[in-house]
DNA sequence: TTAATAGTTGACGTAAATAGTAGGGTATGC
DNA sequence: GCATACCCTACTATTTACGTCAACTATTAA
């Protein structure tokens, strides 16, 4: 029952897309550095979530990624859906073949079906505009130099 | 965020002894066949499952397990914490040694601890007895012939 | 118009976790 | 003392996650 590292990475790069973006874009190579994140891996991710309209991306030098709409629209559910597929703990919920065919399937069904609601349910009740504003709270000023962390 | 065939078994396979034992200890053997898991799978899951004092076991000729308990006091949330180790979306919640390191840390690291709540609550409020008396109203009078499934 | 920047894309390799197998051992009842 | 069924460990195979590489395209500024 793990989330991928995907997802714990989307959400740590877009805080900080959010956190350091002033109108203008940001370079994935910065966000790699202040993360810790592989940068080529980071692209990939960015990639989906371009393709999910959750951020925008500017080409050219000067370029980078901007979020596609205000950071209060933006939900924690909706990235981790998009980085990772479908947020359902087994995989029979995915929709199409998979089989369930024993005698125990509908009551075990029902219950990973109603966890996977929940789940849904938490993580789209968090938008990226709180966690952006926490982060701002915690970095101090958060206009410039949230590198430090003395652990 | 997918759930291990380990925890979708060992939900299956609990609910098929409460529904099959009348007292009398059910062999793995039949659970196996009834719900179509490997048998030395299934085997290795119950010794969880014991260890866990969820289940016990009776030797012999004529054994096989028993619940530990009345099903009402089992919770779905315990049957697969037991047998798919802690329950957290995210390592760095196993509690130890992992980093956390980042600007974005507490933030996301309080999402994830969050969500792991919900999904323990959720799991733990669910209890086997339930999912018997489900499947029984599913399968018919739940006496016997639980075989058939016309798919 | 050329060079530098930065995003775009897909293929590839590795490593770790998961799923499943194999096989021998041990207690119990007939 | 044999068959049954749990007990336990080690191994293998498969899948998935994670990360890397390399080549490409668009844009801007000199």
């Amino acid at each position: 029952m793990r989330l991928s590292t995907k997802a714990q990475y989307a959400v740590r790069a877009l805080v900080d897309l959010s956190l350091h973006s002033e109108g203008r874009p940001v370079a994935l190579r910065e966000i790699a550095r202040r993360e810790d994140i592989p940068l080529n891996y980071l692209e990939q991710l960015f990639l989906r979530l371009k393709k999910g309209e959750i951020v925008a991306s500017v080409r050219g030098p000067g370029g980078g990624y901007v979020l596609a709409r205000e950071s209060a629209r933006i939900k924690v559910g909706e990235i981790v859906a998009t980085v990772e597929e479908p947020l359902n703990p087994v995989s029979c919920l995915d929709g199409g073949k998979s089989a369930c065919t024993r005698v125990s399937r509908c009551v075990t069904h029902n219950v990973w079906s109603g966890l996977g609601e929940r789940i849904r349910g938490f993580l789209d009740s968090i938008s990226l505009a709180e966690l952006t504003l926490e982060a701002r709270e915690i970095t101090g000023t958060g206009e410039f130099g949230t590198e430090s962390d003395a652990d």
